[in-house]
DNA sequence: CCGATTCTGTTTGGTAGCAAACAAACCGGA
DNA sequence: TCCGGTTTGTTTGCTACCAAACAGAATCGG
């Protein structure tokens, strides 16, 4: 019942819960939402020390690349909304892969406040060989769960997401 | 069935499996993994921005000044390691809570090499105030989901940091 | 046209985060 | 006693990340 793959707290757990169990607290969100962070740093580390790491990527800059590769060129602005960052953090990843030959800025001719940014041949290839590699991590990560257990994880993760994206 | 607090699928996601729908990949991996990151990020900018910005402190100094109130004075290793930082990370978390005077670092007599670190009056008065509030505020994150569905996400995520902690 | 306002991306100034190099302290064997 | 090897926390050098301030460009009212 409690073995390595799937035990029912991991010792912090119970430690804190041994240290602060007579104390009022909502016990059930404290783990939900603490293990929602702990799960994404685990598969970022996991992610930029082994498969990003090859190719020389950050999480954001690969996800730079990814949302590049579905959406085509994209204005500065979207770009980082679809990236999930400030469009000052954008700034910095965008000119790191840019030195690195993956992306290029494009001034835009009709508006010039405006910055359009797209995948090089070498982003192009460079992502094309990625992806399949990092969605194949992707499914490690997450191997012990059913596909089932998937689709509910990310479901009860969307309406986290949802919540706490207004608040 | 397809309302706002809980969409079967985000529009980013939406749009992905329009655009990628005919690329062999492993969807549910993916949605999985990708809405952890984001959950994460939602979860912490929001505390950022709310309840931690009242009291001056980001995500990784609450961490620390909450393991520090549930473990007591700590050597330094233990606490980068129970606070999910590297020990680099954790000596500039430290730096910052001591400016704002949190915590005080000790020198160990028996081997001087060895530091620990401990909550000031300040520091512990800060965390008692703190916490309540910042679990108040987890419980709002997830308010959305039943009791149940708060523990089946605790364990679905356990699961994943066992395995990613491990690859 | 012209001035005020709005919009867009960048810069600034700060913390956070890591790996690798480092220095100091400890330890063990000769 | 001394000399390698190990352990511990810090420093270094880098990227990432944000909010707020900023500057240039567009736009709109008059």
């Amino acid at each position: 019942m409690e073995d390595r793959a799937s035990p029912r707290l991991l010792d912090a757990e119970r430690l804190i819960q041994a240290r602060l169990g007579d104390r009022q607290l909502d016990f059930d969100s404290m783990l939900a939402v603490s293990n929602i962070y702990r799960a994404a740093t685990a598969v970022r580390r996991s992610a930029e020390r082994g498969v990003l790491a090859e190719f020389g990527l950050s999480w954001g800059g690969f996800t730079t690349l990814w949302v590049l590769w579905v959406w085509g060129e994209m204005r500065t602005a979207d770009l980082a909304e679809e990236c999930d960052l400030s469009k000052a953090t954008l700034t910095g990843v965008v000119k790191t892969l840019e030195k690195r030959g993956f992306v290029e800025r494009r001034q835009v001719e009709s508006d010039r406040r405006r910055v359009t940014v797209a995948l090089t041949d070498a982003g192009l290839d460079t992502i094309e060989r990625l992806f399949p590699r990092f969605n194949r991590y992707e499914g490690e990560m997450v191997r012990e769960l059913s596909t089932d257990e998937k689709q509910a994880l990310a479901g009860l993760l969307r309406r986290v997401i949802v919540e706490a994206g207004e608040a």
